[in-house]
DNA sequence: AACTATCCGATAGTTATACTATCCATGTGC
DNA sequence: GCACATGGATAGTATAACTATCGGATAGTT
């Protein structure tokens, strides 16, 4: 257990509430006081890791998103899985009727069931920018809806790509976690980019008076 | 206060909190005892309640934006000072500089400055993919940067939509962060269109015995 | 065999955050 | 005149994520 803390960079009370928690799974019992990690525990590590400080999630929601990886569900159910395990219960009553409907009508023609996490929290945001008085947000928000087709169709690529069922599994709950963080970092990188684009720092002007 | 209360269904107590944490403005006072607030401490606590469930912040993070949204800073910084403020901070010394390459070759082109939260933030997503042998997430996060750029364009039309200064400011820090939560929102849905799409749910087979 | 170091597991303690509840001196409104 | 609400200060609670310590046992060393 030294040995892969050490390998980790994790310190050994923490590997053990990992065990606790049961995020990490047992090493190989060697004796009755003695046990030994492999590769495999180091991989898990790091994909606890990834899953509580880049994708911001809670021990025991982390818990669950594993427990989706190392389940024999079929794939098609991974994705509702996952997504139900990351999104935080929103209650169906508590949301705008109103809201929902703009949020459905954003996606017409998808085939999404009436209780997508995804949905009820796209809702909960319009609700809060029309309470807010956010004018004309709805064409705004159907540009979201069509980047968000495009990288759905490149998420389910990328889990098509894998070679196996485990793969693909751990590919849709990675994707699902992190790639919400990797989006959100490249949108900020490109509305850097956007905002210089469309308001060029001017030179500065030149301190030095001219000669006359 | 308590009819500020009764209007926003926030308890007194937390209100008080939030006017301890200068998340909200202080009342016009009408005495040494009492205040009077109106409808835009009601619009403030919306925003606050906004970001902190659904942009899920923390306070102190929550005080740093809405500080920004009241500065009178010029607009072109107000995205670079959101977006600090919601991103955590990252030492670029633990990212390992192939990550940093990799993300820069991603967004080629792109004009965006070295300590860009977002550029950071999407290398370190890179580095535990790569750390987890996702293979060929290259391509993968390539699509990714090209629906980021299609948003921050909405975004910036968006911004520039608005009337005023202080409009344009609050739009950029709600953008910024509840735009988050909209677009994670929209891909789940999406994931689900796209997946039933693909693997359509076969006709139950007939339970039914065939006669015979 | 003695001794030291390490291990596992359990338990208890720590820190941070976001509230929540209580007090109290004042002041208002009937 | 007086019950009651108000604002401000202070203290308490609940949860989450670690972190530290302890005890019994075993492994390796000599």
């Amino acid at each position: 257990m030294a040995e892969l803390s050490r390998a980790s960079g994790i310190p050994v009370a923490t590997i053990k509430f990992y065990l606790r928690e049961r995020l990490l799974p047992a090493g190989e019992r060697t004796g009755p006081n003695q046990a030994s990690y492999g590769e495999e525990h180091l991989r898990r590590l790091r994909l606890i890791r990834g899953l509580l400080e880049i994708g911001g999630l809670s021990v025991a929601t982390a818990r669950g998103v594993i427990d989706a990886v190392d389940s024999e569900l079929p794939l098609t159910q991974s994705f509702g899985v996952a997504q139900r395990a990351v999104s935080d219960k929103i209650d169906p009553g508590d949301i705008d009727p109103d809201a929902l409907a703009g949020i459905d009508r954003l996606v017409e023609g998808w085939l999404v069931s009436g209780d997508n996490p995804g949905r009820l929290a796209a809702a909960q945001v319009l609700q809060t920018f029309e309470s807010l008085g956010q004018k004309d947000e709805r064409s705004w928000f159907s540009r979201y809806a069509a980047a968000a087709l495009l990288v759905a169709e490149a998420d389910l690529d990328q889990v098509e790509a894998q070679a196996s069922r485990e793969d693909m599994a751990e590919t849709v709950v990675i994707g699902t976690v992190l790639g919400d963080a990797l989006f959100s970092g490249l949108r900020r990188a490109a509305q850097e980019h956007v905002s210089t684009l469309r308001y060029p720092v001017l030179p500065e002007p030149d301190p030095t008076p001219t000669r006359e």
